[in-house]
DNA sequence: TTTGTATCATGAAAATTCTAATCATTGAAG
DNA sequence: CTTCAATGATTAGAATTTTCATGATACAAA
């Protein structure tokens, strides 16, 4: 997941990008409007941090403009305002949630999770590539228009593939989802490889495509190319 | 988990209590200064919701005066007000955290949640109750000084009730809190007894007492008497 | 007190998850 | 083009988790 983090205070902004890199995320910076403009005008993103005071310009502003060139990025205020107006105005903007100042970057985090997946599932319950469908209602899996049976870490670990289209995951990256965070990073993730064999001979037998592809010392990606 | 919930308007109130009741939190409520006050005086609780502006006194002042009798609980102040004076001040007075108005109902209960921990776990690895003993950070538990090795699930259970001591807890909590809130509510939750009934063995057979009583009908209570 | 029903306890079996050993492949270095 | 080390794939089986069937117990109603 690419985040587009727009802060003016160099701490918190550094702050938040480390502590977001670890958490797997791919984060891009902009102390100002003019940077952050430039950015929202080139690349796509799937989550912005913005923050509403900004030494050249309006953060909210910058919200409305960038509605039209990136509808689907999520968008997360983050103010130290004391009024709730500029909240208020920026969820009315099209904001998806905001946070005050100070916060806890693991509140942070989860209210990034909960956008994420609001953005995906909100409405439809299916998601769908090439022969692939997922019903995420029921937590069932169609190739070819057949069922196929997942258990529930297959399910998880291939819904989050498919989330994470054309995107490379690592081992690592994957071992933290599928537990929640709390992991301890020193195991080893070997038990990766056996859920992905058994995902992979289960869309073999099924008649699919492995859409799976190793890419050897960093990771895996979902992709079609 | 007890919480008192202290805020004069009455619909948040109400909202807050019935978001936290079916988050499975006992909930107390308090619409002005005094009846808080009465409340304080008499009862022990886990969490105080506070609002700063009620309308027959500072909330503030209630911190101060609180913070005599019951130094145990973790205070989230929740303020619409504009300046963040108050919330410095509360902050400075022994609060835990703050919420500003208004705010999504499950960002309190994740906050919540992070005081609860905080409060549990800051500074010390271990919890003890009689011949029992838990390090939280090697994940072990200790019977009359000897180890007694749980497995993941069993551990996360026992903990619970640990945490949760002299409070009867259900099934279907017990089940929510193993699997993360996204466990499908129709489910039975059997496989509780199974995993109950190991770790009663786990103690038994470590000459431990069973401290978890069945309360026919409710669920189970982690207690002495 | 007896009876019936719902809840809980227990143990065994099934299913899933994780570990560990072995083999295969990749990409780099000589 | 080999060789080598690191990484990934595969498989078997150990450990854990979950399901299921059966028996025991508590509570309510007759």
């Amino acid at each position: 997941m690419k985040i587009l983090i727009i802060e003016d205070e160099i701490e918190l902004l550094i702050g938040i990008s480390n502590y977001l890199t670890k958490e797997n995320y791919i984060c891009e910076l902009a102390d100002s409007f003019q940077k952050a403009e430039t950015k929202l005008s080139i690349y796509e993103y799937d989550i912005i941090l913005l923050d509403i005071t900004l030494p050249d310009g309006n953060g909210l502003e910058l919200l409305k403009l960038f509605k039209k060139f990136n509808s689907k990025a999520g968008v997360i205020i983050i103010s130290a305002k004391n009024s709730t107006d500029d909240k208020i105005k920026g969820l009315d903007l099209g904001a998806d949630d905001y946070m005050t100042k100070p916060f806890q970057l693991s509140e942070l985090n989860s209210r990034i999770k909960a956008v994420i997946r609001r953005r995906h599932f909100d409405g439809n319950n299916t998601l769908e590539f090439n022969e692939m469908v997922i019903n995420t209602e029921s937590k069932s899996i169609y190739i070819k228009g057949e069922e196929v049976v997942f258990t529930r870490k297959e399910y998880d670990l291939f819904l989050y593939f498919f989330i994470n289209k054309n995107r490379v995951l690592t081992k690592e990256a994957l071992a933290e989802h599928l537990w929640d965070d709390n992991i301890d990073l020193a195991d080893n993730f070997d038990f990766i490889y056996t859920h992905l064999n058994n995902i992979r001979r289960k869309i073999k037998i099924a008649g699919g495509t492995d859409y799976i592809k190793t890419i050897y010392g960093m990771g895996y990606k979902f992709t079609e190319q």
